[in-house]
DNA sequence: TTAGATGCAAATAGTTTGCATTTGT
DNA sequence: ACAAATGCAAACTATTTGCATCTAA
């Protein structure tokens, strides 16, 4: 299992902290994902790449990624546990099919403009953005319809 | 302890759930509030309210005004336990201060345009969609900083 | 070498469920 | 009156902690 050495490592050793197996592990498990992973998934997928990985670790992780921004937990339904949105440097945003679960990036979003806007009128200093779309992805969208839907 | 009759208890009605005290209690303790709870903290609330509710009620009713959109379970920091924020009856949006916590709200996005935008180039049908901006209010943008910005 | 990180498993929290009873309509 | 909702408490799930050991630097 080889980590890609992405600027995250090097963050992580800036900050100093000591790149182990199992912060390497978690974070490639987590930049290997759709971006969006419940703490029940990654602990899932962390163990099916290496079972000598305690849960207790992975969620030191989860927490430390959180803490270094790498990471942001996030509701996206009612659910329990929350899903850690992987925070990229550059500005990919995705559209989850709410019936199969799939997740489409995408990268333009005029939300600059729009920061800057909201930087102006209401005098906050914006620093990042999570955008997130919900609805059919094409294949859900052509498939016949199996149950009612929201707006 | 009056319980305001906001349109949501309406909205309640209409949609066919009973107007029961644990409910509006609920409720009640939501819209007093500052905009963002956690399930702890309503409870508690709720209980110093009328300590015969219980537990169980108080999560059925997160529950059904999360699914009723009254409500939205967020992470506002890494924080374990979810807050739920008070959503307001029109579409909105927030910016979450990241120094002190607090949600702005604003309206005005001009996610209606971005999201026919890619229907058309994705091929998807979307239903929603979840802005949220990362930052300082004015009121943290203006204060001198107080501790470093990164772990 | 040495402090920081780990794994384990037990302890805690947070949330859900089944069911008899109560309550809103 | 009747179905929906409740409260209780037990069942569950998710997360954290203490501590001896290990490992990256």
């Amino acid at each position: 299992m080889e980590h890609t050495q992405l600027p995250r490592v090097q963050r992580l050793r800036e900050a100093g902290h000591k790149l182990t197996h199992a912060r390497l592990t978690v974070l490639d498990v987590l930049e290997h994902s759709s971006g969006h992973l419940t703490s029940t998934e990654i602990l899932d997928r962390v163990n099916q790449v290496d079972a000598s990985i305690g849960r207790a670790s992975v969620f030191r992780c989860l927490d430390l990624f959180t803490r270094m921004s790498f990471v942001r937990p996030t509701y996206i339904d009612s659910s329990v546990t929350p899903a850690y949105v992987l925070l990229p440097d550059g500005h990919h945003h995705h559209i989850i099919c709410t019936r199969c679960g799939v997740v489409i990036e995408f990268e333009d979003c005029g939300l600059g403009d729009m920061a800057h806007m909201l930087e102006d009128r209401l005098g906050v200093k914006l620093a990042g953005h999570l955008l997130e779309f919900y609805g059919l992805c094409p294949a859900c969208a052509a498939a016949p319809a199996a149950d009612s839907e929201d707006d």
